[in-house]
DNA sequence: AGTGTTTACGGCGACCGTAAATATG
DNA sequence: CATATTTACGGTCGCCGTAAACACT
């Protein structure tokens, strides 16, 4: 499991739609597919249902959609954290 | 930055040893050092102070140590969340 | 000189992108 | 037949391991 693996599914499970997604991500359709799948065989369970109009969450999916956008938050907190000052961010503190 | 980076910085902070942090993690010292530095340098700070005797942490890396915890803990918990049933674990439920 | 970390180099595996195939209405 | 996902194939990037070099006591 790698955290590209958590954005992509995040960004699916929200777009409920494989294409789309892939817009929002700048990767094509087969990464995406593939990844999810990956996801899937290692996790054991199916997160999506895939229907002819897009996926669709399923109980697990939507289980591991709250767990996956933890893990995430926490990444980012994790980086904001360690931040220097000296780094590009938001001009909000100019001493 | 991956989870295999945060693993391998835990393993470290904990150790206070890359070369026992390798042996813990059946990985050779080099790709270690090599990953916390990379780290280091997404994060724009050092983490470790190298000392001729190993390492040691940082504010900054104590800080980010909490939070490398509580993401990969996170993971964890979003693995277990959607475990299926069926999944070869530990014999602890017999039903 | 000894311990520990770092850099150099070669090899292997993973991921991505394009193109073709499959399935549903 | 149109839309959306999936599989096949080729190329590229990243990570690991062994070996050599560097730093400090």
């Amino acid at each position: 499991m790698s955290l590209n693996q958590l954005r992509y599914f995040v960004a699916i499970a929200e777009e409920g739609h494989i294409g789309r997604a892939s817009q929002r991500l700048f990767v094509s359709q087969p990464p995406l597919s593939r990844q999810i799948r990956y996801l899937e065989e290692e996790l054991g369970t199916p997160l999506f249902e895939r229907t002819p109009r897009g996926v669709r969450l399923l109980e697990a999916g939507d289980t591991f959609l709250i767990h996956a956008r933890r893990v995430l938050a926490e990444v980012d907190a994790a980086i904001e954290a360690v931040r220097p000052p000296r780094a590009a961010g938001p001009p909000s503190e100019p001493d």
